[in-house]
RNA sequence: GGAGGGGUUCCCGAGUGGCCAAAGGGAACAGACUGUAAAUCUGUCGUCGUGAGACUUCGGAGGUUCAAAUCCUCCCCCCUCCA
């Protein structure tokens, strides 16, 4: 494996791990973040690809969105196809063909999800495969290893995803573990793979001053990045809007902060006025295999009777592949029909929204007028607005 | 002509005296989806009514019964085999 590693860092292109900030409006910020495979421009939406591939798309597809950078996922890949096998590939970018930044999320939230399956210590976390119930265990070493053998652009440590409801005394409980696991991950590799870098996970559930404690007990450690993790996981739009906002600010500002599995347009829109740099969700995909699109007017479900005969496009005002070449009633007739072309066209599409969104908030806080973006997206989901999205 | 099987709510298909406006699929219609065990899940799905409930349905027409999709009689139609 060394022979391995060292062939990635001779690969990794200089600079990986910079941050630099580029222009600010209000708490917002426009930046640049360094990484082994390129540089990413943010505010930034990252495509997830779970097990190495983005649902129904090829990498040139992801290229004509103007993807800059995908997820993977350690604990899916560790099990299938494995880490090893991957790493005998030349690593999940050869393996895949994609040869932008990849960041890997840890597993900390397959803890989460698949809770039932789980046994969490303070060694780490023993855990039943969904796939054939083996048993293995996570640990925080462990799960840079795998994403160092994946060569992952960017490793999340492994955290636990507290569920929506724990009372203090558990959240506070698991957060002090959750540090205690992200400060053995930095300690267990601290020069030897510097073009992988690695985030932390804030957590503190619902509680400000767990949350506060949290990220205090790992900024002046030596992270590439620090995540916000364990919102969006069941709570109002106001609940989650209140951590965010009082969470972003307690980041240090010259790192990138990651706001994880977030969110609808208007939670992304909301983060980055909070100060968050990037962004991940399985929405624009998963919603888009589900029928659900994302246009300039407003979310619309393509499976409706009312697009049977329409013959304009999805989005007027949206320039992708779909919304240039098919008519709303074209892409309710293959969905209707289960064909599978369905299924790229609505990603295509439903991307290049969430792409487009970040790029020109990007835009707008270079020129200063980020608030008026975000007026206009507020405007676009009125009832989520409503429920407590439109802070700040 | 002989022997047998069958016609159920949009479709397929359970149901052979009351618990049946009728299982289960499908279709249709609507909704959900936030670090992907998701091409998944949920709801509605005879008519009217917010509701309790009322009314009309199981090829057709009669009949038996307190009660019929279910039992009886006749009729119509479909399928298989034999001649």
């Amino acid at each position: 494996m060394q022979e391995y590693y060292d062939k990635m860092t001779a690969q990794a292109r200089p600079h990986a791990g910079r941050f630099t900030l580029n222009a600010t409006d209000g708490a917002a910020r426009a930046g640049v973040l360094d990484t082994a495979h390129g540089s990413i421009e943010t505010p930034i939406f990252m495509p997830v690809g779970t097990v190495g591939s983005v649902k129904a798309l090829a990498p040139d597809d992801l290229h004509a969105l103007g993807a800059q950078i995908i997820l993977g996922n350690t604990y899916h890949l560790y099990l299938r196809p494995n880490d090893k096998l991957i790493a005998r590939r030349g690593g999940l970018h050869t393996f895949s063909a994609w040869d932008k930044p990849i960041l890997t999320d840890s597993g900390g939230f397959q803890v989460f999800s698949l809770s039932s399956l789980r046994k969490i210590s303070e060694q780490g976390v023993e855990f039943r495969s969904h796939l054939d119930g083996s048993k293995h265990v996570f640990t925080p070493e462990n799960v840079v290893e795998i994403q160092r053998n994946l060569n992952s652009d960017i490793m999340m440590v492994l955290d636990e995803c507290v569920p929506y409801g724990a009372d203090y005394a558990y959240t506070e409980k698991s957060l002090e573990l959750t540090t205690r696991w992200a400060l053995r991950a930095r300690q267990a590799y601290p020069q030897g793979c510097a073009h992988n870098l690695l985030f932390a996970i804030t957590q503190g559930g619902f509680f400000k001053d767990l949350r506060a404690r949290s990220i205090a007990a790992l900024v002046d450690h030596d992270f590439d990045g620090f995540a916000i993790g364990g919102l969006s996981v069941g709570e109002s739009k106001a609940e989650m809007m209140t951590h965010l906002y009082h969470a972003t600010p307690l980041l240090p500002a010259a790192k990138a902060r990651y706001l994880m599995g977030v969110g609808t347009p208007l939670d992304i829109i909301n983060g980055i006025c909070a100060g968050i740099d990037m962004f991940d969700c399985v929405l624009p995909t998963r919603n888009a295999r589900n029928g659900t699109l994302y246009t300039s007017l407003g979310k619309i479900n393509i499976k409706r009777k009312e697009y049977a005969e329409d013959d304009g496009p999805l989005d007027p005002q949206c320039q992708c592949y779909t919304c240039r070449t098919f008519s709303r009633a074209y892409l309710r007739h293959l969905y209707t029909s289960k064909e599978l072309l369905a299924f790229r066209l609505n990603s295509l599409h439903n991307l290049t929204y969430f792409l487009s969104l970040v790029r020109e908030a990007r835009e707008s806080i270079m020129q200063g007028r980020f608030h008026a973006l975000k007026r206009h997206i507020e405007s676009l989901y009125p009832e989520e607005a409503a429920a407590g999205g439109a802070i700040g």
